[in-house]
RNA sequence: CGGGGCGUAGCUCAGGUGGCUAGAGCACUUGCUUUGGGAGCAAGGGGUCGCACGUUCAAGUCGUGUCGCCCCGACCA
């Protein structure tokens, strides 16, 4: 392609409302252009290397024995409603009506469709197994799109739907993905990691996300070096290194005065204490019934594991007004004792704490040397912090590590979650009902294209892996009106197309340096000079972007040299 | 949905206490010069100042409403 008759409109400024680096970078470099809030067009050089990753994940899910097929994006109320997700999918679902005032939703995922398609064609265990994927655009009604195409509102994704007679070929195409998986990140270049993950929206039983590693990621990660299991923060369950003092002898119950001090932080500060010393209590509304949870005062809620814990469907943190009305104190100074219509759960460390200090339930007051079994009882204690750094491993004991990363696919064992409700079953030898069992495997196709960048760029901007970039090489012609110049360019330019590099030629009038900062913006991985000071010499000057390594090559020798690069940067 | 902010040229942004013809840089067009790190000179084109209503002799500027966009939070591939 001559840049000349590309649309690759690159840019010097980003504009105000890009936020990260990637969307930036996308935006300067031509590659996606806003249509509106969370929903982006993308253009040619973009669609470039969204193809190719598209064409890598075609590839590794038909090795790994899928079928791709495609539905569509509009999908009937009714397959909605069988399922429950009509009114628990909320608001992220986008919902149309056609001109017959028949409901629709914009597909935000496929379950139900692909169920309804199976259940109708697949009678027999001779059927089984099925894997089935698509690569589509969904649609999903984000709360607060941002951060360019890492959330956007309309993306493209991947999806893949299991069905299988048994655990075990359930389990065994599970196994194939996740394969599949490492296969196809490790070949788009990026760096990753997979970790065990919570199921969410989708449901089932278990599930792990792959995260293409960066610092700008929104996930944490938390994994050990030693036995390499890693998961979401989310999952996570690292022991801590606190000891506690529960070999302390139980003092008196003391009131103190803290005035307007609500903070773990403020109220430690002023009573010095350490955080660890205090006690925070949280209201939360578990499955609409109020419950205290008690953590160490430097200790995160993980709401999730409350709510595994708890066997809840629903967990939210109480509002200010009924937080009043639950303590009778504004928020800051909720405590146990005293709490009365109140379920309590305790994290684990408290059985290890003595005379700690939590809220009075009264207004600018807390309590100092609370005990639990004297001063207030623990319903229940539970394993409900937040794991971080530097906790020790459940499985080795060696110390964890945490990561920035962005979930790039997600892979859940769905179980008969939605083939129980949708009524998808099959007759096997002895002529037995059974229900069909599920997996399901996504990849945010658009999302990985921003991780990619997220991860690889400088100052200069993006720095594409070769497999995923949308141009192995560029040719930069220094003052293309020159003929000698012209001429060794396009000479150069045909043999490379000849040799199967995919290859964009700078023919523009610009300036050399504006061509130069131009090809490192949009990140093309091979940039060749063809200017008359390497003429002079029969020579090209050849630049790796990663490495900014340059060398002066034979005219002749240029396609050879380029072909080993490109074999080479993968 | 709660809190905050912003809508002026393709992009970044001035102007804002009302005042006559709305600006700059980059980008764009033409010409000449230039050509190995975002070139120089000269001449040009481009705006219903988001939209509506209102106040006023007069609105980019003030008021009300509305739409859009962004940030923080709850929520999520």
């Amino acid at each position: 392609m001559k840049w000349s008759r590309a649309l690759l409109p690159t840019l010097k400024d980003a504009p105000a409302d890009a936020e990260i680096v990637s969307h930036k970078l996308m935006i300067r470099g031509g590659y996606i252009k806003k249509t509106a809030s969370g929903i982006y067009s993308i253009m040619p050089i973009g669609l470039r290397v969204l193809q190719k990753i598209a064409a890598i994940i075609r590839d590794e899910m038909n090795k790994a024995g899928a079928e791709e097929l495609l539905m569509p994006i509009l999908s009937p109320a009714e397959l909605w409603t069988e399922t429950g997700r009509w009114s628990l999918y909320g608001k992220e679902m986008m919902r149309v009506n056609d001109r017959a005032d028949r409901k629709f939703a914009l597909g935000p995922t496929h379950e139900e469709v692909i169920t309804d398609i199976v259940r109708s064609e697949v009678r027999s265990y001779r059927d089984l197994p099925k894997n089935l994927y698509q690569i589509q655009i969904k649609f999903r009604d984000e709360i607060r799109p941002r951060f360019g195409l890492i959330r956007a509102r309309e993306f493209m994704m991947k999806d893949a739907y299991s069905f299988d007679r048994d655990e075990k070929g359930a389990e065994a195409v599970y196994a194939a993905m996740f394969k599949a998986y490492e296969n196809i990140f490790t070949r788009c270049g990026l760096k990753f990691r997979a970790v065990e993950a919570e199921s969410g929206n989708i449901g089932g039983s278990f599930s792990h996300e792959f995260m293409v590693l960066a610092s700008t990621g929104e996930e944490t990660i938390i994994h050990c070096e030693k036995c390499g299991c890693a998961a979401n923060r989310e999952r996570s369950g690292g022991k801590s290194g606190f000891t506690g003092n529960a070999s302390e002898a139980e003092k008196p119950l003391e009131k103190v005065s803290t005035p307007k001090m609500k903070s773990i932080d403020e109220v430690a500060a002023f009573l010095k204490k350490k955080p660890s010393e205090l006690v925070k209590t949280l209201i939360c509304f578990v499955d609409g019934e109020p419950v205290a949870v008690l953590l160490k005062g430097d200790d995160d809620l993980n709401e999730h594991k409350l709510k595994r814990q708890m066997d809840a469907t629903e967990v939210f943190m109480a509002d200010a007004k009924s937080v009043e009305k639950l303590t009778s104190a504004p928020v800051g100074f909720a405590g146990p004792a005293g709490l009365k219509n109140i379920k309590i759960v305790a994290d684990e460390s408290l059985k290890l704490m003595k005379n700690f200090v939590t809220g009075a339930n009264e207004a600018d007051t807390h309590l100092q040397n609370v005990n639990h079994g004297r001063d207030f009882k623990v319903d229940a204690f539970f394993d409900l912090r937040f794991a971080c750094e530097g906790d020790s491993c459940v499985s080795c004991g060696h110390t964890l590590n945490s990561q920035k990363g962005i979930e790039v696919g997600h892979t859940f064992k769905l179980g008969t979650k939605y083939t129980e409700k949708m009524k998808a079953d099959f007759l096997d030898e002895t002529g037995k009902r059974q229900t069909l069992i599920m997996g399901c495997y996504g990849i945010g196709v658009s999302r990985m294209m921003a991780a990619a960048v997220e991860q690889c760029n400088d100052a200069a901007g993006i720095i594409w892996p070769l497999e995923i970039a949308p141009y192995h090489a560029v040719i930069t012609a220094i003052n293309y009106q020159d003929e000698a110049i012209k001429v060794a360019a396009d000479k150069l330019y045909g043999a490379l197309s000849a040799a199967g590099i995919e290859v964009l030629l700078d023919d523009r009038e610009m300036s050399a340096g504006f061509k130069f900062k131009d090809a490192e913006l949009i990140g093309i991985p091979i940039r060749i000079t063809v200017g008359a000071r390497g003429l002079k010499e029969d020579s090209f000057e050849i630049a790796v972007r990663k490495t900014k390594e340059t060398i002066m090559i034979k005219t002749g020798e240029a396609v050879a040299k380029i072909k080993e690069l490109a074999a080479h940067a993968g």
